[in-house]
Formats: structure tokens, sequence, C-alpha cells
DNA sequence: ATATATTTTTAGATTCGTCTAAAATATTTT
DNA sequence: AAAATATTTTAGACGAATCTAAAAATATAT
């Protein structure tokens, strides 16, 4: 009886996941920007898919997804990072090129063939930006996040957490213009005081110290 | 400047390509009953067609592709093979099993996408229902195929492609064991119901009736 | 606690692809 | 060649997904 949705239904279900990952609740302004889309639209949907019992919505407040909604999003994260880790690894595509076509690949949603493709590439755990692929029952590995301290150089890594938020942390980061989602590449260490040489993109080679560097967690990408 | 084309405009171009190969001229009728809707809707669409330059049409007129049209057309032909290909030859599906899916897949349209799926299966001529693979460049080989209707007796052949993917004539040929790659032997011709009589190695004499015969298309050896 | 600003929802219009019913054109039959 | 039949097109409506502009509800600030 598993009930029919659009792509469109689709992608605002993947979208409502990512953004209650951060804070738990969404709301429809937030939404709207993330689809880029108008806030009157996001409404609209919020509507039909309530009564589809995809998400827990009532109006004027922040909403979520039902277990059901969490569930198809499961579903069509598994099929996304399946797909982009088919392009990189079979296709020979850097893995910074493949998210726009995952984004299509991900509505053809026969179960057979996701479930195939997942064995042809070996069960996956993780795709090409390190993020977990979720299995045929939706469980999902634990993102392997790592100290900045414990990589290797030449390692390529995206800054997905920091250690504190102290103001004086924040304020050292901002400085140097890492974020969530900075991507860098460790360069050098020196034992002397363990600090790491590492580069952003387009930027020039960057000291962290000790203490910032224990300071950050990355994936490696 | 490739204007974009929706699926529903990839699905009718596609469709008046398969019937204009046996006709060279298409009817409104004939169109709406392949693509499984109403003859008002196909005005509609020829409309909107024409004004991107894909058809030739004039109310009220029999049409047909224009060289853009056809030039897309087998684009999608390539892709839709292409997957079906990878489908049988990658993902273990049987090749009565993967119309359906190539039919989601072959829209995703990215041309490297297509042809570095083309490199991955070693650019392979023919699909596995034996019909060929447009190249990048939209050439496709001639398969010197024969419907089964035409050949005398004694003669044997080898079946490399099915008139139709309907699920009915796919059921009935499997009961018969019949598939792509089969040889058999012409027995015998009955003229009453145009019905014939084949022997396949190893097996017992089979009776095609006239509709199945008319729609097994092989090549001789 | 009242005024202001922000967020969210409604109301009504728009585009795409579809439909039905009726009108227009083409084809076939007599 | 006129009448009957079949095909194709138009006209008007509908559902999905979107938009703008305005109203309603909530949150913030003085």
């Amino acid at each position: 009886m598993s009930t029919n949705f659009s792509i469109t239904e689709e992608n605002y279900i993947k979208a409502i996941f990512h953004l209650q990952e951060v804070n738990g609740m969404v709301s429809t302004n937030e939404l709207a920007a993330e689809l880029d889309t108008k806030p009157a639209s996001v409404t609209d949907m919020l509507k039909k898919l309530k009564v589809k019992k995809m998400v827990h919505y009532e109006p004027y407040q922040a909403f979520k997804l039902s277990s059901d909604g969490k569930k198809l999003a499961l579903n069509i994260v598994r099929r996304h990072r399946l797909w982009e880790y088919f392009l990189v690894e079979k296709l020979q595509f850097g893995w910074d090129e493949v998210h726009e076509l995952a984004e299509q690949l991900e509505h053809v949603s026969d179960k057979k063939l996701v479930d195939r493709l997942d064995a042809f590439l070996n069960f996956p755990r993780f795709d090409p930006h390190g993020d977990p692929i979720p299995d045929s029952n939706g469980k999902m590995a634990q993102q392997e996040q790592v100290c900045l301290t414990e990589l290797p150089v030449q390692t390529q890594a995206e800054v997905c957490s920091v250690g504190s938020q102290s103001s004086s942390l924040l304020e050292l980061l901002s400085h140097k213009h890492i974020g969530i989602g900075t991507r860098l590449e460790i360069k050098q260490r020196f034992s002397f005081d363990n600090s790491i040489e590492i580069k952003i993109k387009d930027q020039q080679l960057i000291t962290l110290s000790k203490e910032l560097a224990q300071a950050l967690f990355v994936k490696k990408i």
C-alpha cells in the first residue's frame, strides 16, 4: 500500500529531513530557502504532506517528519548516495560533480533496482562525500567523524563540527575563514609544537595550533 | 542553446519516432493510442512541439519529426537502450523486465553521464532485445532483421528482437521458452490460420500463432 | 502591554498536461 | 456529389505546483 510520491513531494521530504537533522524542527521560511521557493508554496505542500501523514504539522507551528516521512527520507537518501557512489566509482566522475546527477537518478524508486545497485557496488557504507548510506532497512552507519589531529598529511577533509562553542574559538575560526563545511587538505605536521599546516581551496597555507586542531572535527572526503 | 524538454515532451517524441519508422507518417489517433491518452491531448502537444520545431505538423494532416526531432529521438533511444544493457549486463535483470525501468532512467539527459555509461559498458552496439544502440553521434548499426513470417521452411534463425514490450507477449514467450538468442528452425507453415510450426534445439515442435510470429524478428544463421 | 516587525497563511492567478463534449474537417460509401 | 462515418481540432474545465499580494498570527522591542 506504499502511496505514490511525486518528484516534488520527494524533494520536500528530503529537504525537511536534512533541515531537521540540525534543529529537530523546521520552519516554513527555512524550508522555502532550502528549496529555493516561496513560503506560500511550502505551506501548500505541507498541507498535502500532512494529509498523506508524512509530516507532523499544525498551522503557524514548526514541523517535522512523521515516522513514515522519515522512512521515506532515508530511502531517498539511500538512492541518492548509491548513485553518487556509482558515478564516482564506476563512471569516473569527480566527487564534486555528481550531486546534480544523483538528484535526478534518486527519483527512480524501484526497490529491486536499488537493492541490486547496492549489491553491484558491494554494499558501500559511505558515499564519495563521506556521508553514510542507509541500508535496505533504513539503517545508517554513524558518520566517521575524526578529530583533525588524527588525519595524515595529504588527506582531504570537510569540517563538520567544532569541539566547543566558546566565543574565543568562534572568533578565531571566523578570523581564519573556517566554518562548518569548509574543505581543506592537511599539508604538513610539526612535531615540535603539534601544529598543523592546512590549505583551503584557493587560499594560502594556514597554520593551526595544536589547541585549535583538537577543537575541529572533520570527515574525510 | 539546446532547448529543455520535459519528460512528457520526450515521451511524445519517442513515440512519434517509433510510429514513423513504420509508415513514414503518423496520425493523431495512432499516437494517442500509443501513448494511452486522448487525441485532444495529442493535438495540444503537437502545437507545442511545432513551436519548438520538433515536428512538421499542419492541422488535420499526418505529421512526422523534424530533423531536430529525429536527433532528439535517437538520443532518447540511445539512453534507453544503454540503461537496458546496464540493467541486464551489470545488475542481472532479465531482458524481459528492464523496459519499465529504462523508461524512467532514459530521461536523465546529461550527455557526459550517457557517454561515460556507454564507455563503462564498452560501447555495446545492441541492447538486450537485439535492438541497435545509437552512438554518441546518433548513428545506429543496421541489423538485417527479418520477421519470422517472412522465412521459408527449413530455414534456421536466431531470435534477435520482439515487436512489442507488452507484458502479455513477454509472458507468452517465456511460457514457450523463447527469448533473445533462441535458435530455431521453421518446420511447417499452415495457410489456414497462418500459424507456424518451429523446432528449438532439444525440444518438441512448437506452434506459433500468426500474431506471435509477426512479433518475432530473427536473423538467419 | 502596546506598537512594531517578522513569519506564516490565505486568496486568487498562472502554467503544464490532461480531460470531455462539441464543432470542424476529411474520408468513405452509396 | 451528397450523405454517412471517421478523424481531428477547439473550447472550456480540472488538478498539480507554483507565484504575488494581502491578511492573519506570532514574536520582539520599547
